[in-house]
DNA sequence: TTAGCCTTGATA
DNA sequence: TATCAAGGCTAA
């Protein structure tokens, strides 16, 4: 598996990688009276606004966000007569003005990494008219002249202003006092308003105030020394600073290689308890010869998943606290709940990564490399696996085991949200369709994790063996369980580009929110999204 | 093949 | 009826 470098290259230079979407536009200068955006500006982008994919000037929406007119058409192009192109170089290829002619992959993946639609492309080329995502452009476009005519000053200091929720039906908030019951605490479905969500600047007392320590933080240097690192929780340094739940030693073991996903693991279940990996299971995995596969080698790799109704205690609890500790006028905001539970899911991510035999065989510092390049994917395919078990049609559900329904999300949200929400439920289609399993999902995450093109890595070899071994397990699996489907192997690892995609798609928007102050700076989502852009 | 301009047609 | 995001056309 790639990871084109450009990517990590567009990542450590966000100015290049911004600039279209709604949540950008805050930090952008604007000040056309109103007459002036009926005639220009209300119904044409700004001169000064630029293409996300090659920084010419942006001519309009095109499929799905604002793009110049050439990678309008290179894009159209594209995906109209099916182009497979290649690259001739590192897969990471200068993408500007001068250089986009030069290689049409990093082109077009720079296309669909800042978002750009395929299926905003018409397979039937009929001219003219609307598509779906119209409202969306619509909705850009007025929040975007909204924030034009504020002073970017102005909103970064409201931002930072009183947490006391403005009325009782105030939506960003958590309504009442937490009570004994974890999941009775947070009604997500019922408050959540996605567009709000992405809009919303409420105030975040944990980016600028204390740590668990009591000592004072500042906002202009959110990572230093505030947080456990990622090296120092890997070598074993001791109990962490923060406020997580120590890492457990043992995992339940969760099913057998025959589950599949579904009905035999209720969502709400929580086992208290369940069996735990032997050590004498651990010593198997660990002697097994390191490229052939053994036969209950999957069977190995299923017994480290941590379970969902663990993980959901885990969270739940987490957000308790989180709440308790603020008390009853400094409610967390809805984006504060969902960082945290992407903080705590990524907890569980790193803590399943830990306790793989197969990733303790590497030094700490390529388990650091590996685990800083794929977070985002990790978490991206733990999503896709929880909507591929447990979620309804139409509804995302969430670590927390409540649910929301997609039309909302998509109806109120901004671009970047939308977009996402779309593609990962287009994904999530796709892998209900192959009939997606749990040791299917085991071993994507190993692939995702287990990378050789990643940079530094110094055991390269190693790490090669481990996805190969993996690879093949993948395959004995799906050749074994799906007979009738031969493809089913490689549509599986077709998946996998997708799912690069939007992970980098979450790390821009979270990257964009950590640049307007709203992204929690002492948790490790925050770490790892910084370890990418210092 | 690229990219700027033109035509089309659903929608507000 | 104006808008604007689709697809089409065509010179470079």
């Amino acid at each position: 598996m790639d990871i084109p470098g450009y990517f990590i290259q567009q990542l450590q230079s966000p100015a290049h990688y911004s600039g279209n979407h709604p949540e950008d536009l805050v930090m952008q200068e604007g000040s056309a009276t109103s007459e002036e955006e009926k005639t220009e500006a209300g119904s044409r982008p700004e001169p000064e606004e630029s293409c996300p994919v090659c920084g010419d000037k942006v001519s309009g929406y095109h499929y799905g966000l604002l793009t110049c007119e050439s990678c309008k058409g290179f894009f159209k192009r594209s995906v109209q007569n099916n182009k497979h192109y290649t690259c001739s170089e590192q897969q990471s290829c200068p993408m500007n003005l001068s250089q986009r002619k030069r290689c049409p992959f990093c082109r077009f993946q720079k296309c669909l990494a800042v978002g750009m639609r395929r299926e905003a492309v018409r397979a039937d080329r009929m001219r003219g008219g609307r598509n779906k995502f119209g409202p969306l452009y619509r909705r850009d476009r007025q929040m975007k002249q909204q924030k034009a005519n504020t002073d970017p000053y102005r909103i970064k200091m409201e931002t930072r202003q009183t947490s006391v929720p403005q009325s009782p039906s105030d939506i960003h908030q958590i309504s009442g006092p937490i009570n004994n019951s974890p999941s009775a605490a947070f009604h997500l479905p019922h408050f959540m308003y996605p567009s709000e969500m992405e809009q919303s600047c409420h105030p975040m007392p944990l980016d600028c105030t204390m740590n668990n320590h009591g000592a004072q933080t500042s906002p202009s240097m959110p990572f230093h020394g505030l947080y456990c690192t990622l090296p120092e929780y890997l070598q074993d340094k001791g109990e962490p600073s923060f406020s997580y739940s120590p890492v457990p030693t043992h995992y339940p073991v969760h099913s057998s290689p025959e589950d599949s996903f579904g009905p035999t693991s209720p969502p709400c279940s929580i086992p208290s308890s369940a069996p735990t990996i032997s050590q004498n299971r651990n010593q198997a995995l660990r002697t097994t010869p390191s490229t052939i596969p053994s036969p209950n080698f999957l069977h190995q790799l299923l017994e480290g998943e941590q379970d969902e109704g663990q993980l959901r205690t885990k969270v739940l609890t987490s957000l308790q606290k989180e709440q308790a500790n603020r008390g009853k006028h400094d409610c967390l905001n809805t984006f504060s709940i969902m960082c945290k539970m992407a903080d705590q899911t990524l907890f569980g991510l790193v803590e399943w990564a830990r306790n793989s035999n197969l990733f303790k065989e590497l030094k700490v510092d390529d388990q650091m490399v590996l685990l800083q390049s794929c977070w985002s994917e990790l978490l991206v395919l733990d999503h896709l696996c929880r909507q591929v078990t447990y979620g309804k049609e139409g509804c995302i559900y969430l670590v927390t085991g409540q649910q929301i329904e997609v039309s909302t999300i998509i109806s109120q949200a901004g671009m970047t949200l939308s977009s996402l929400v779309t593609r990962t439920q287009d994904l999530v289609s796709k892998l209900k369709a192959l009939q997606f399993d749990r040791q299917e999902f085991v071993c994507l995450k190993y692939l995702v994790l287990f990378n050789p093109d990643v940079k530094s890595v110094q055991n390269r070899r190693q790490v090669e063996q481990t996805q190969e071994r993996v690879n093949r397990a993948l395959m004995e699996h799906t050749q074994q369980s799906h007979p009738g489907h031969s493809d089913k192997f490689g549509q599986l690892l077709l998946r996998l580009p997708e799912v690069r995609s939007i992970s980098l798609q979450v790390e821009d928007y979270l990257y964009q929110r950590h640049l307007l102050g709203d992204l929690p700076c002492n948790s490790l989502l925050a770490e790892m999204l910084h370890g990418k852009h210092s």
